[in-house]
DNA sequence: TGTATGACGCCGC
DNA sequence: CGCGGCGCCATAC
């Protein structure tokens, strides 16, 4: 539609190139696009992933770990029900060991 | 065209 | 060490 949507897709593609059982945070993102400073469009590329279903938007979470998106969702838990179900532990809404499933797209991907 | 918002991140206190 | 406020980029109204 637009070359505008070249931005939102750039997001999704790295999104969607997770691995499984792994999760990455917006800014590691963002700075793989060269827009680190643009960890905020991340988020915002996410929300419009509905229209984009082979998003896992549930993998990517801020550089706390935190479930923030995860009001996001469905408007429940089911963000952390997806995570724990891929083998991720999550406990309050925070990613346990997030630092040794954090998978970086920069150093990953090179 | 300008203002306000936003699933973040970093600096400061 | 923990919490708060400001800044940045892009989209939407």
């Amino acid at each position: 539609m637009k070359e505008s949507d070249n931005f939102f897709e750039r997001v999704y593609g790295v999104a969607r190139l997770i691995p499984y059982g792994r999760v990455t945070s917006y800014g590691e993102i963002a700075k793989y696009l060269g827009a680190a400073r643009s960890a905020r469009m991340v988020g915002w590329a996410m929300n419009s992933s509905g229209k984009h279903e082979d998003v896992p938007a549930h993998r990517v979470v801020n550089r706390k770990g935190l479930l923030t998106g995860k009001h996001h969702f469905d408007g429940t838990n089911l963000m952390q029900q997806l995570l724990e179900s891929e083998g991720v532990v999550v406990e309050n809404n925070q990613i346990q060991n997030f630092e040794e499933i954090f998978w970086n797209p920069t150093k990953e991907l090179s």
